[in-house]
DNA sequence: TTATTGATGGTCT
DNA sequence: GACCATCAATAAG
């Protein structure tokens, strides 16, 4: 008997985004499109407020972060070289900024209009969704879904809970980032092929 | 295999 | 005007 699905709350959230990331490892993000879109976190980044010099709170709150200074569960997606979207998920109560991106996920269900979303018919299922800016051109993310509430009524985006811990979590420092005293902020599953390969680190 | 670079435009100083 | 929480194509070894 398989057992009751159990779903992320917004209280998950609630909280230090170095604590949420781990923990958020192995989530099932859904989204209730149709066809629906599927895929499984297997890497992820904390960013955080006035003492993370690599976040975007860093400086304060200005129009393009403000959605990180707002209450948890919020989607944060912002613009970057030109030509991406990258996706985050707000951490910690509202005039606290904190955030985790999404960096790479497993596709496992609607792959077919992942691959199509990539705009590339022949990229193994590995690649679809392998990096922050690929993640997001897979489930069709874009700055229209920014400042989204993933927990009202209209949001059709669901976050299954991973209950049986079959893996285990690597660290390292973030990726693309400057900062003289790197943290190690950057969470992934071991072993897992689905992780991003970009300026590629290991533990 | 790894390393380098062009694409392309919003945000912030 | 500089900097980017990146990607994919190309070059080099």
């Amino acid at each position: 008997m398989a057992p009751r699905k159990k779903y992320l709350e917004r209280n998950f959230f609630n909280n230090e985004p170095e604590l949420v990331a781990p923990k958020l490892l192995g989530t099932t993000l859904v989204i209730e499109s149709s066809p629906k879109l599927a895929l499984k976190l297997v890497e992820v980044e904390a960013y955080g407020g006035a003492l993370d010099i690599a976040s975007h709170a860093y400086r304060g709150m200005t129009k393009r972060n403000k959605v990180m200074f707002g209450p948890p569960g919020f989607l944060y997606v912002y613009f970057t070289y030109g030509m991406h979207w990258c996706a985050n998920i707000t951490c910690l109560k509202e005039g606290v900024p904190g955030a985790v991106l999404l960096r790479a996920g497993m596709p496992t269900e609607g792959i077919a209009l992942m691959r199509r979303n990539r705009n590339r018919g022949d990229i193994k299922d590995q690649d679809i969704a392998n990096g922050p800016a690929k993640l997001c051109q897979a489930l069709g993310v874009d700055g229209s879904w920014n400042g989204l509430d993933l927990f009202g009524s209209a949001c059709n985006i669901k976050m299954i809970a991973n209950e049986n811990k079959d893996f285990e979590v690597g660290r390292s420092n973030r990726i693309g980032v400057r900062e003289e005293s790197p943290l190690p902020w950057r969470f992934f599953i071991k072993n897992n092929m689905f992780v991003s390969k970009y300026k590629a680190q290991v533990e």
